[in-house]
DNA sequence: CGAACCTCCTGCGGGC
DNA sequence: TGCCCGCAGGAGGTTC
């Protein structure tokens, strides 16, 4: 996308997370001059300040570049058209997702960035930082590590994952946690994002990359989805239960004693 | 302030 | 077969 022009911009369902305001359309005749990231957020930068595009995918959020003639498909809500004749898609069945026009001037300043925690994979996050956020709070460390305030980037499926490698179980205190256990946390936490992305991310069901390729950490999950299954590591069973309205699964035998 | 809970929405698989 | 229920990758918001 870097270096095409915004032709124009179809909306055909505005109803997003937030809806999609009408000013969106002035994003056309705008080159783009950078695509970022900040957490989930995407950021699209046009230039001659003429401001950015935050995109968020929610859960079920797909992004596709596509010829311009495709026909559009259901759940196909905004549709940016680029001087490459082609198409980008914003496909969403759940409407989680967002796609806002943000002001010229730092993005990371709008409200919906401005307080989000370190990049995992950044020098910021480490386990300084982690230690920092745990101490003498009593809510379970899942939940805190998948607290964007704390670090961004940590959802339901790496935060499992990475707590089974630490070996941690998901629903202790967090100001429980000795500095040693919360230094194997955070390298698990980057360890883990750094395998599933070299992987390709995770297809559970229809998870797709830009390319149409689907993920293949699936392979790898220790705990995620797997209960009632023997544990990769030990043999016992996985168990499950909810933490936070979310699913949370773990190995009683190498997560804890306690 | 933290913690618990709610909300948005469609699709899919399982049970009956 | 068809219907109902529960659950799903996120995260901002409300209430206590």
């Amino acid at each position: 996308m870097v270096g095409r022009t915004i032709r124009g911009v179809i909306v055909r369902e505005r109803r997003l997370r937030q809806p999609v305001p009408p000013s969106l359309a002035d994003a056309a005749g705008a080159r783009i001059a950078a695509v970022s990231r900040r957490g989930k957020y995407l950021i699209v930068t046009m230039g001659g300040s003429r401001g950015h595009l935050l995109v968020h995918l929610g859960m079920s959020g797909r992004l596709r570049v596509v010829r311009q003639a495709a026909p559009f498909r259901r759940h196909d809500h905004v549709a940016i058209e680029l001087s490459s004749g082609r198409q980008l898609r914003c496909h969403d069945p759940r409407r989680f997702g967002l796609v806002l026009p943000l002001p010229a001037g730092d993005p990371l300043r709008h409200p919906l960035l401005r307080g989000l925690g370190p990049e995992p994979l950044s020098e910021m996050f480490n386990c300084t930082v982690l230690a920092a956020a745990c101490r003498g709070r009593r809510a379970a460390i899942k939940l805190v590590i998948m607290d964007a305030r704390v670090v961004v980037g940590v959802g339901n499926i790496y935060a499992n994952e990475a707590l089974f490698r630490a070996g941690i179980r998901p629903g202790i205190a967090a100001r429980r946690l000795s500095g040693a256990r919360l230094a194997r946390l955070a390298t698990a936490i980057r360890t883990v994002l750094d395998e599933a992305i070299a992987a390709g991310g995770t297809t559970l069901r229809d998870f797709l990359d830009a390319d149409g390729r689907p993920g293949y950490f699936r392979q790898q999950l220790f705990v995620y989805e797997r209960a009632g299954a023997p544990c990769r590591r030990c043999g016992t069973t996985i168990r499950q239960r909810v933490l936070g309205q979310r699913s949370t699964y773990w190995c009683p035998r190498c997560q804890g004693s306690a």
